[in-house]
DNA sequence: CCGCATCCTCATGGATACTG
DNA sequence: CAGTATCCATGAGGATGCGG
């Protein structure tokens, strides 16, 4: 690849850009904060050292991405520039439209709990889901992550010593499935397990989301 | 390509099925409607033959698109199935995404005046700008695109006879610009050419739409 | 270890010619 | 017109090495 389309058209340039295997998983990495080269590889599962190097000067020479000399020097550190930080926008509306994709089930992939905080964000996307101050920690693999109502909408970070209304510990499938709108509590009662304050958790996977279609 | 990223993850799934280099080209062309081979072909600039048919087979396969035989059979139409439709979101992002990589310009590029069918409704996304029954067009390279403003935001298509209200007439980079919301009317006044009540343009080009950031 | 370069193998992309 | 078949260049993926 790394060839041009040649095409003055906004999805040609965009791909000519971020179109290239492993780009756009890099941005993903980076969209849950700033990751040293090691990090990256270790996210990506194993990606050859030789194509994350040439990925990662593609994505800096595009504006994409910039390297930071850490204060003692000799650590380098990779970040997304603010334009490539708007990248989050196109990648969630891909996870949106993976849905039908995901509630398949894992079918032998890779899942890293750390994905968890760039797909829930997206499958919530600014909705709004109540006043309160409500938290709650969802358990996969046995690592949790804090939803937390916010004005803006859903916050989805790691657990930051908030004491949790409840915690809901599930499969990643399920989780997924939940957040996406297309399963509710109640199917997976028997499959899941809810530790605390039911109501809270409701709050958050009963309110409205943006639609996702499951024909696929 | 065509390898899977084998993680559990909606982009590495999503791009699983789309990621693979011309899928999403394909998918922009059909989103303008079903089309032919040959018109595909032509669509995107010479793709070779060899390649166009592995496309249409995968995504075919992912469930993205669908064949249909036309009704004396022998002429078989690819039309995006209702999933793939949904692509729509994630390219109107990208679209709105590669504005900085737009306003710079063609730079050698192939224009196709059909893009200006995706992309103007990506980068004038679900705003409303009227209740006025208003219509416009903008001619580049020769070809008129209509707008039309509408209860759900800003209709765009080829002129369907309607009387237009008015027409600019602009190169392509500056159509862009303006529909994005980074140029102006005035900036380029002496660039581009307006016949017709300019007002109705402006009901247009001076309405908020999605923000887009031009730091790249 | 971390960041990167080099080598090698093989799958994929791309251009052309060809066929029903 | 709608693809196949063929050939070649390129890129992916994996292993290894190397300086800091």
């Amino acid at each position: 690849m790394s060839r041009d389309y040649g095409q003055y058209c906004g999805l040609a340039r965009a791909l000519d850009v971020v179109g290239d295997r492993w780009n756009l998983l890099i941005v993903r990495q980076l969209l849950i904060g700033p990751a040293r080269f090691g990090e990256l590889r270790e996210g990506l599962s194993g990606i050859a050292t030789n194509l994350l190097t040439d990925r990662l000067r593609d994505l800096e020479a595009g504006g994409v991405i910039e390297r930071r000399l850490s204060e003692d020097s000799n650590a380098i550190t990779y970040a997304l520039t603010p334009w490539g930080a708007q990248l989050r926008e196109p990648i969630n509306a891909l996870i949106r439209w993976s849905t039908p994709l995901m509630i398949r089930g894992l079918e032998g992939d890779e899942f890293r709990p750390d994905g968890l905080l760039v797909a829930l964000p997206a499958l919530f996307a600014g909705r709004i889901p109540a006043d309160q101050a409500v938290a709650v920690g969802v358990t996969v693999d046995g690592v949790t992550v804090q939803l937390q109502a916010t004005d803006a909408g859903v916050g989805v970070g790691w657990p930051d010593g908030r004491e949790l209304d409840a915690v809901l510990t599930a499969e990643a499938p399920f989780v997924l499935g939940l957040a996406a709108g297309v399963l509710s509590l109640d199917d997976l009662a028997a499959l899941i397990d809810i530790e605390g304050d039911e109501s809270a958790l409701r709050t958050f996977f009963e309110a409205p989301r943006p639609s996702v279609d499951v024909t696929g």
